[in-house]
DNA sequence: AAGTAATCGAGACGGTACGTCAAGTCTTGAG
DNA sequence: CTCAAGACTTGACGTACCGTCTCGATTACTT
């Protein structure tokens, strides 16, 4: 990740350890005191660090945050629940689960925010923790194709177009419910919220081609 | 709103300008510097106005950027299309233009990210931004019963779940779309997006009532 | 004092306790404060009056403080106790126990300092505090020549420089013992300083004529 | 002074040349805008210096001006004039000249007002510029005596005490002759003063042991 | 084994903003 | 015109973090 020692160098290479310490460190002080509150002083601390060894992996507390978010949203995977409806009922809910953790609520739409307003920042959330989650609902169609749930896609440029918006609705919501309604993602929300996805999709014809 | 000089006051009376310079000014800040290098200092200064005015009105950062952006919002209103789908469709688009203006954008989210931690916070965001929101959801049902295309609800319990879905679903696209895919929400996402939403609704059934 | 009422003039006179009140609560604020946490605002509510009636009579914080401290010196005076020796003892001890009193010490070498850059400040003290102190020494002249332990003095120059020389000597050494060396100037020591400025004095020849 | 890094310390050590600055510019600033209008960051900023490191070392403006005018009495010395008339002309013509700088002038009075309130205050004044002062007296003393023009002491009680009248005697009247009467303490008054306090010493029974 | 070079901890450094406090002025309505 | 009340502008306060910089002390690779 960060700590490269980039093969044919000389001297004392990077800790490991700092990696993850630091790292850690990080969600412990977000759980504690939350982004607004979070120094990078104190996480050194936290990580028995120096503020330099810090300093040499990140570039500052956006980039920090980021990595140690998407840690969290790495654990994510596509459950195999035998059909479409109850696969995405399950990584809805593992999603829900992870935002629910308050060291990824704190941190997440913290870094979103900064990220309208820094460009690389937003490549780096999109690399490492949007697009994975986009490559599930890509698997997740992929495995209904095969099950015969859904028809092969014949235009890329409309397929690409709807699961754009699959991503945003199914993220959307959640972060919105988790977040701004502050009410739980629970069973039955998501169960509803599910049913009212799929059979909009289904019973949607394709709408006129892109302008 | 904070200007009121409860009747009978004695001693000066607080400046009706200064809280709509200290608002204009925070919404200017907020474009030119973002959430993050935007400092009551520099807000106060722009406003023609002391620190400590300032402060006599607002008790941090947090709430200021709530009102300044909740003035924003509260342009939004239900526009009479002619059918649910126009009218959602309208107020939609009218979400998304004003979320797309970089005084919201770089506000919204990071008090958003704050009132994760912060309740009073929380309950400010839902009075002067959400509810208001979700009256418009509200009106617009009614609307669409009067003109026959909803039927008058039965169960209010499932009334009020399907009304959060439905914002949450709402809300929570739009702002997943312009802040983290960092793409327009321009007409042809939006009529995909209300085509899948108003077929997800009628065409499902209304799911067992709640547990 | 401040409190003129010019005369002829119209409109509601000024409240004649305000200025006691005033004073008062600067002494009682001296004491509990010192001179540095004393704040005008304060003064103002611990004597019941707006802050506005105090800058309508005094110019600011040292111009109040000399004339709060004035008055404590205000009681001083020369006590007949038959001699010399015994007058200016008795007058250096009651100058030492107004010292003594916390509203003086952390009054008086304040505004003392401030003068250093301020004359009309430096003005104000010597009108109200030094040249009373310096009548006294006057005073203590005329009597002892009265009771024939001083000759009439010859030449009026060398006599009025005979006159500052003691005062400062007097006033500085007090003043000294009490604030620098903080010990107390009690009988003993007064007893001590008064033989040898006595002395002093009637075994100096007058030294050579002012140049 | 402060930059001791005490042996085995880690960390970057403090700049030498931070404390000479900041000394320096705190005179500079007393003779330009006094004690009242000092303000610690414009010292820190003639300095060339962050507020931070300032307050690193002293805790407050105090403390500060103590050091800083301590710097100008540690060039007091006294002179080999071959009479102790003579010298004690000599060393107060020195205390009166570096007390008519207005650094000196505007600071000292102003700390010893303060340390009227703070115990830790006046134990530094003592320390850093009371008590080099009063050794002057004795050095004065015991060169006297090998001269041959003072007899040796016999009891140290007394002449402690003598010592110390002396000593507030000398700077009380060079201090009020100063700051108070505004007279500069010059050869004449020097003299006229050196002549009365010799000679009060010298016809003076020891008087009465300490009651 | 000695030398080289990047790492490590610690903590001081110059900055910037914080949120508070007091100074002195101004604006109200009541007397 | 004065009064009490309290909002106003100004400017300093002392603190907290920022991100950088020295230190002396470890490590590893390279000769």
């Amino acid at each position: 990740m960060q700590s490269r020692t980039p093969a044919g160098r000389t001297g004392r290479p990077r800790s490991v350890a700092a990696d993850t310490a630091i790292l850690s460190a990080t969600r412990q002080a977000l759980v504690e005191l939350g982004w607004s509150k979070l120094t990078l002083g104190d996480v050194a601390t936290r990580a028995g660090v120096a503020k330099t060894t810090l300093y040499r992996r990140w570039s500052g507390k956006n980039e920090l945050v980021v990595d140690a978010v998407a840690e969290l949203f790495g654990e994510l995977e596509l459950p195999d629940r035998g059909s479409l409806a109850a696969d995405i009922e399950g990584v809805v809910l593992q999603f829900a689960a992870i935002l629910a953790r308050p060291e990824a609520k704190s941190g997440l739409m913290a870094v979103v925010a900064e990220s309208t307003r820094d460009d690389a920042l937003r490549e780096r959330i999109r690399a490492s923790i949007v697009d994975p989650q986009k490559d599930l609902v890509l698997e997740g169609r992929a495995r209904a194709q095969t099950r015969g749930e859904l028809p092969p896609e014949s235009d890329p440029r409309e397929a690409s177009r709807t699961v754009d918006l699959i991503f945003d609705m199914v993220a959307g919501a959640v972060v919105h419910r988790t977040l701004v309604s502050a009410e739980p993602a629970d069973e039955e929300w998501v169960s509803d919220f599910t049913r009212v996805l799929l059979h909009g999709l289904a019973a949607t014809p394709p709408g006129p081609p892109g302008r």
